[in-house]
DNA sequence: GATACTATCATTAGCCT
DNA sequence: GAGGCTAATGATAGTAT
């Protein structure tokens, strides 16, 4: 677009891609800024290099969802994430993985009403996924509470009668 | 960037308004394009106008998780989030206002840095907070089923001191 | 991998159809 | 709304650091 005009396709030597890649990054992004700003727009703009690694940006509303986006798609570091929330996240990516396969090459072809369809089901998936893991966890949290109170409860029991009956031992845990 | 410079702000008038995001949409998707074919780059693309309209372009493996994003926001039932889930994705949207807003109107001003480093510190806020509630209900379980051990094996010893002395009573929970 | 330079190409504000 | 026109501003290829 400039020096001289080039041909919209892969640029082949490694290190004018990185550069070109570095440049019409930055520009892409002011440009999505500059059209949230001034037209009252919201703009979310997802940009994974070659290499992996995501680049984003997005208006505040939208965020959250990308960060979604970038934890199941990215190869970025998933090693913090708990166990279960990993396979969780690997439940997602198979069965986008699944529908893609699914849908072969052809995805582009889809009428409007199959792409509809198939968000839908991605969609639940993704929905039913994050709501059992956070359900799991609040139930077991639960569960393991009443199981204290219940031991404590039984444990005062045990004192208060063993206290009745004259009888005197020393406690290990409190 | 013609006829006259214009400053990055809203565009009042309305009609102008208009024009002015169509243009520079219709801009925007092809410099994703571009970016995308010439550096080999995967380019996920929303944009949300004024009225709620969708637009969107994406690479094609990436097309799922946008359709996903796409049903969240579009102000179709976020019922189903979990409340932590909830909670977490609006601290996030609460971090991302508070620095857009230390920031200013002056982002298109910034230096590459600068806006490298707004960056860097949103994803690691991000990060901070989905590691954090993780961690915090992981460690909520640990420490529970910790204390569970310690009140069973508190009780196994009473209940061992009871019998030695002959005392017998009756348990109440398990 | 990011940044500076700069000649050239691309986008676009304002206006018109 | 969509699209054309044009002057002016913005982006960027090639190159070097």
């Amino acid at each position: 677009m400039t020096k001289h005009k080039i041909e919209i396709k892969k640029i082949e030597n490694i290190a004018a891609r990185q550069v070109a890649f570095s440049k019409r990054r930055r520009s892409l992004f002011k440009k999505a800024e500059e059209l949230s700003t001034l037209c009252d727009a919201e703009v979310a703009l997802l940009v994974f290099s070659a290499t992996g690694k995501l680049f984003q940006h997005s208006s505040s509303s939208v965020e959250q969802v990308i960060e979604m986006h970038k934890n199941v798609h990215s190869s970025i570091d998933k090693s913090y994430l708990p166990t279960m929330e990993f396979q969780m996240r690997n439940e997602v990516a198979d069965k986008t993985r699944e529908l893609r396969k699914l849908n072969g090459e052809e995805l582009q072809e889809l009428k409007f009403q199959e792409l509809m369809k198939l968000e839908e089901r991605l969609l639940k998936g993704l929905t039913r996924v994050l709501k059992a893991k956070d359900e799991r966890m609040a139930n077991d949290i639960t569960a393991l509470k009443r199981k204290e109170e219940d031991l404590m409860r039984e444990n005062r029991r045990l004192l208060q009668i063993a206290d009745e009956q004259g009888t005197s031992f020393k406690l290990g845990s409190d």
